[in-house]
RNA sequence: GCGCCUUUAGCUCAGUCGGUAGAGCAUCGGACUUUUAAUCCGCUGGUCGAGGGUUCGAGCCCCUCAGGGCGCACCA
């Protein structure tokens, strides 16, 4: 409301006249909101203290009554409730308590108390205004449930919703939890360009830059994938990092067109090792973030089912699970005619530069992924979608790979790495072909990282887990607008 | 890209059959020395997403466009 607006600008222009700095340099408090209320909060009802105390806050709930004022303020810990009265403070310092607005940060000294009722407060001897605030806050019942605003103004978003608060201590939480769990595994974190010459690592379509002074084009990375296997060949053992992709596709409730991976390789390891650190890392960052493994997941319906994480995932070949709900035998050596019935039988549109393996992985995809509702390793992914993972010791066709399934969403994705370079030039070779031949999804060759490979990439294990997703897992919530800060969504029009 | 839904005061929402705009909170004025979403009394606040059309008359019906949501497609 531009008229509100206008009458706050006017407290500032009064305030100034008569010598009172709106927007001051600094406050300095002696206590958190927290803790007062830790060190207070037993207090008996109607008890004073001499206890001095500075805190500040954000004015979030006004309740005057003649010749007191009982304010809300709320700092990033806690909320406690400020006691003014007109003898304390006096008359001209309580005629300018009273010009306060909702949403003004303010700084206050005083002593601790309890009311008649019991609720912890600081008597105010001394208010400053820390910053006015000249926009009214949305409404204080209600809140601000608009999706569009929440998104577009976070800053408002976070203000008014506790819940939008807590779904950023969940994510904070989750990320500091891995990066625990990888310390005491002696990985190290490090960082990759985002910029990259090829932009490989996983099958998706990338954004595209440009250098000028270079003069050349550049890809915004969409894996971390191939510098850190770079780095295991360069002797590290244990890397990771935690760090944004770019894919340029569809925007969802579970896709954000820049995201956050963890990627870790382990040197010495097979997939069936970093399985293992997947669900440690997960089950941990679940006791870390929200003080339980116990989650209810909603599956595609919409309905919940309580799962404990920290109950043993399930492990199933892909060709298993297609079997189990087709009641089809499926295998990459069947040929594209054989598959492609199956496809067809089960309402499966596919494309004709698929091979069998891409076939086997759309079938199961459209059948089984939406049943996948607790933790479930799937496995064995076939050689034709999974170009830098190593192939299955007992089966030619099929590689040691899993992805991890948890409420019908991919979270993790792992395998042990493909680190003989003759191979891992020949797959690359099948990919460039796929592209020529019309599938934009498809890699490329990339020689530096098969130069990498000829100096020797010891026996590897390899993971991807998606960080906004294990956080939405945590955070209970539907949409990854909800753990992302700043979702990208089209310009707002002034 | 496609389909459905949605957009009304700063915020949360109502708006009947097409008859000329409503509530709560916030704001503003008044009362109140222990409130708790304080309460009570009174007032203010609108380009009904934008543009066009039908009609004597449109928040409402029709068309176009824009934002958002959900689903689909895409996303190994």
């Amino acid at each position: 409301m531009l008229a509100e607006k206008n009458r706050r600008l006017g407290r500032l222009d009064d305030l100034r006249a008569r010598g009172i700095e709106p927007y001051p340099y600094r406050f300095d408090r002696t206590h958190t909101l927290r803790e007062v209320r830790s060190e207070w909060g037993s207090l008996e009802a109607g008890t004073e203290t001499e206890s001095h105390v500075e805190v500040a806050g954000r004015i979030m709930l006004l309740r005057e009554q003649g010749k007191l004022i009982f304010a809300t303020v709320r700092d990033r810990s806690d909320e406690i409730q400020l006691f003014i009265s007109k003898a304390v403070v006096g008359d001209e310092a309580f005629a300018d308590i009273s010009t306060l607005d909702l949403g003004d940060w303010v700084g206050v000294s005083g002593t601790v108390m309890t009311t008649r009722k019991g609720e912890l407060s600081v008597k105010v001897a001394n208010l400053s205004l820390l910053s006015k605030a000249v926009r009214p806050l949305p409404n204080k019942w209600k809140g601000l449930t608009d999706t569009d605003t929440r998104f577009r103004q976070r800053y408002t978003d976070l203000i008014v919703n506790e819940e939008a608060r807590r779904a950023f201590e969940v994510r904070h939480a989750v990320i500091s939890s891995f990066r625990r769990t990888l310390a005491g595994k002696d990985f190290i974190e490090v960082e990759t360009p985002v910029l990259h010459v090829e932009a490989g690592g996983a099958h998706a379509r990338p954004f595209v830059t440009h250098h000028n002074s270079l003069d050349m084009q550049l890809y915004l990375r969409i894996a971390l994938e191939l510098h850190l296997k770079r780095l295991i060949v360069g002797g590290m053992e244990r890397v990771y990092e935690i760090g944004r992709v770019f894919r340029n596709e569809g925007i969802s409730t579970r896709h954000n067109p820049e995201f956050t991976m963890m990627e870790l390789y382990q040197a010495f390891g097979d997939y069936s090792e970093v399985m293992a650190i997947a669900e440690e890392l997960i089950v941990q960052a679940a006791r870390d973030a929200i003080g339980t493994t116990v989650v209810d997941i909603a599956d595609t319906e919409g309905n919940l089912h309580t799962v404990d994480l920290a109950e043993p995932w399930r492990r199933a070949r892909m060709i298993d699970l297609v079997e189990e709900k087709t009641g089809v035998a499926v295998h990459p050596s069947q040929s594209v005619d054989q598959l492609r019935k199956v496809a067809e039988d089960n309402g499966v549109r596919y494309d004709k530069h698929w091979g069998p393996g891409k076939l086997i992985e759309e079938i199961f995809e459209a059948t089984a992924e939406s049943s996948l509702i607790r933790p479930t390793f799937v496995t064995g992914h076939p050689v034709e979608i999974s170009p830098l993972a190593r192939t299955d010791r007992n089966d030619p066709f099929l590689t040691e790979r899993f992805e991890l399934f948890v409420g019908a969403r991919e979270l993790a994705n792992g395998y042990s790495e493909l680190n003989d370079p003759v191979e891992q030039r020949a797959r690359f070779m099948e990919e460039q072909a796929a592209k020529e031949a019309g599938d934009a999804e498809r890699g490329t060759v990339d020689e530096d990282y098969l130069r990498a490979l000829e100096f020797g990439l010891p026996p590897t294990g390899g993971l991807g887990i998606g960080m906004d997703r294990v956080a939405m897992l945590l955070a209970g919530v539907h949409s990854i607008k909800e753990v992302i800060l700043f979702p990208t969504l089209r310009p707002e029009v002034f």
